[in-house]
DNA sequence: ACGCGGATGGCCT
DNA sequence: GGCCATCCGCGTA
């Protein structure tokens, strides 16, 4: 029986929490001719317009339309001219927040990794940030706005979870603003 | 084991 | 014109 990708409900909650439940649950892309997955072992939770560092702050703008869209919806954007980023849009349609994936351990598909970020030495740095992982999976700007929920070729799905106790609260990076928030979630 | 800087391009002011 | 929710390689220990 395959397993089934989360629902929006899933998503209708506050960016907080749906950051620190995704740990554990398990990005799938799926192109038609290869499954690559991975285990979300890191993430960041972007609040809305009223968060500092988040994309939504300065405004529904061409490039983060998507971010304020439904939950469930997958908000990818190109960052430093070279690398892609994807999220997880949470809360009310039109909120704006959103959570980061940053890195994975791959499951599935690590030759096709492999082949996608030739310079990856081992396997545990193929999906080790969020640049990185977008690579390994194939994730570019023809995910933004499409649903992570079913339908689409990338989806998230249950997986093993992660207990309290094994989970590391610590503040987010590669920000310059609200750089003290404790936002960021990573397994043990 | 660090720290530093170049690559590289779209978007907002 | 400047700023990025980054990555990689090279330098110094």
């Amino acid at each position: 029986m395959p397993t089934t990708p989360l629902p929006a409900a899933f998503y209708l909650r506050d960016a907080e929490q749906v950051a620190r439940d995704l740990l554990g649950c398990v990005l799938q892309h799926d192109d038609g001719t290869h499954v690559v997955s991975g285990r979300i072992i890191e993430t960041e939770a972007y609040l809305g317009p009223h968060d500092p560092a988040s994309h939504s702050a300065a405004g529904r703008t061409a490039r983060t339309w998507h971010m304020f869209g439904p939950p469930g919806t997958a908000y990818v954007y190109f960052i430093y001219g070279m690398h892609w980023c994807v999220n997880a849009v949470t809360g009310d349609d039109g909120y704006g927040s959103a959570v980061l994936i940053r890195a994975l351990a791959p499951l599935k598909g690590v030759d096709i990794m492999r082949a996608r970020r030739p310079k990856a030495r081992t396997d545990a740095t193929l999906c080790d940030g969020p640049g990185k992982l977008c690579a390994a999976l194939g994730i570019t700007r023809q995910h933004d706005g499409t649903a992570l929920t079913g339908g689409s070729s990338l989806t998230i799905r249950s997986g093993t979870p992660v207990a309290d106790h094994g989970v590391i609260v610590g503040p987010r990076v590669g920000i310059s603003k609200a750089v003290d928030w404790p936002l960021r979630f990573r397994v043990r």
